[in-house]
DNA sequence: ACCTGAACACCGTTCAAGT
DNA sequence: ACCTGAACACCGTTCAAGT
C-alpha cells in the first residue's frame, strides 16, 4: 500500500532479512546441502541475481545464518547460567538441556553451525558468536569451582569437557544416533539430563 | 599390459572401488560440498555416466565412503580394547585417542560419516557399521563395569557419555575450534587424554 | 555387461543494462 | 542505489546407442 498502483519498488526496503528470512525456512525444509541461492531469491520474490547486492557468495549467506543460530546458543546458555535459584550443578545440566533442545529444535541450523560447510577461518564474526557460547559456559564452570562443587581445577579445562559432551551430544541426536530410547522431548530431555549428571559425577567408582 | 594396443577396456576391471579411491582423494582436497560426481568419474578415467553402473546416485558413493570411514573407527577402538596390558580406564582413554585421532587424519571423511549430509536412515550397511563402533567402546565400559572400577550402572548409559564426550571433542576438532591450544599431534593427543580422564574422574569434588 | 555422448533441468557467479 | 536478464561454466541424472 506504501507504493502507487501497487507495483512493488525495486523491493520491501529490507532484502537482506527477507533473504535471511527465505534462507531459513528453506535450510529447515531441505537442509544445507540443497540450500541454493537461487531458491533463496526466487522464495523472496526476487531476480536470481539480487542476492549478491547484499551477501558476497552463497558461503556468506551461510555464514550469517550460523552467527545467528550462535548468537540464540549463547542466549540459551546465559539464560541457564544467570538462573539464580540454581546451583552451578543444576546449571550445567540445564545448560546441556538447553543446547540441546536448540538441536533438535533446529537440526539443520545446528548441522550448519558447526559441519564445516561454512568456513570458519575467515569470519570474526562468526568465531566471536561462538565465543560467546563458551563464555556463558566457562561463567557456569568457574562459580562452581569458587564455590567449591567442581574440582579446584582450571576452569578452562573442566569448561572443555561439558563443552564436549554437550556437543557430541547434539551431533550424535542431530544425526539421528541416539533417538533410539528417546520418546518424545521430554524423553530426549531427560536423556541430556542422566548423561549431563554422569559427566559431573565421573564414570570411576 | 594386459590388452593388446594398450587401449583400455571398457574399464580396469574395477571401476567400482578406483571411483571410490578417486572419491577419497577429492573429499580429502576439496570436502564433501564440492566432491561432484563428475569430478570423480574424470578422475576415474570414465565417462560422468559410468558411475551410474556401480551407484544407484551421488548420495549412494558417499554413504559408501562413510561405511568405510566407520569400518576403519571400529577397527581402531577393538583394537585399543583388546590391549591386553591396559586397564578399562586406559582403554578408554586410548579408545578416544583413536577416535581423535582418525578425525584429525580425515576431517572430510569424519565430516561425512557424522555430518548428516548422507541419510543415515535407509542405509542398514551404514548403521550396522556405526553399531559395531560403539559395540567396541561397550565391551571396555562392560568390562571396567565388571572389575569395579567404574561404578555400578547400566553399561550403555555409561558408555553412552564416553561417546558422546569423545564424538564432541571430534566434532569440535574438525570444525576448527578447539585447536588453539594444541601444537602438533602429541599436542592433541595430550588434550584428548586430558578431557577423557576428566570425564572418567568427573567434574565434581 | 559395461561404457559413451547428447540432452535436460538445474546450479553459482558475473556483468551490462535498466529505473 | 538497487534490481533484472542474459550469459558462462558447471552440476546430477537419464537414456538411447555403441562395443
Amino acid at each position: 500500500m506504501t507504493h502507487p498502483k501497487g507495483a512493488q519498488p525495486y523491493h520491501h526496503g529490507d532484502l537482506r532479512n527477507a533473504l535471511l528470512l527465505a534462507a531459513e525456512q528453506l535450510l529447515a525444509e531441505q537442509g544445507a546441502a540443497s540450500l541454493s541461492l537461487r531458491a533463496v531469491a526466487k522464495r523472496a520474490g526476487v531476480s536470481h541475481a539480487a542476492p549478491y547486492r547484499h551477501f558476497r557468495d552463497r558461503a556468506a549467506l551461510l555464514r550469517a545464518l550460523a552467527q545467528g543460530g550462535f548468537e540464540r546458543l549463547a542466549g540459551a546458555i546465559e539464560l541457564a547460567a544467570g538462573n539464580a535459584s540454581q546451583n552451578p550443578e543444576q546449571k550445567l545440566v540445564e545448560a546441556g538441556v538447553a543446547y540441546v533442545r536448540q538441536a533438535v529444535e533446529r537440526p539443520a541450523l545446528t548441522r550448519l553451525m558447526f559441519g564445516g560447510s561454512v568456513m570458519v577461518e575467515d569470519d570474526a564474526a562468526y568465531r566471536q558468536a561462538s565465543a560467546a557460547a563458551f563464555e556463558a559456559l566457562l561463567k557456569i564452570i568457574g562459580e562452581g569451582v569458587a564455590a567449591g562443587v567442581f574440582r579446584a581445577r582450571d576452569p578452562r579445562e573442566l569448561a572443555l569437557v561439558a563443552w564436549t559432551s554437550m556437543h557430541g551430544m547434539t551431533m550424535l541426536m542431530t544425526a539421528g544416533l541416539l533417538d533410539s530410547n528417546a520418546s518424545g522431548n521430554g524423553g530426549i530431555d531427560d536423556q541430556v539430563r542422566s548423561i549431563a549428571r554422569n559427566v559431573i559425577y565421573g564414570l570411576s567408582k
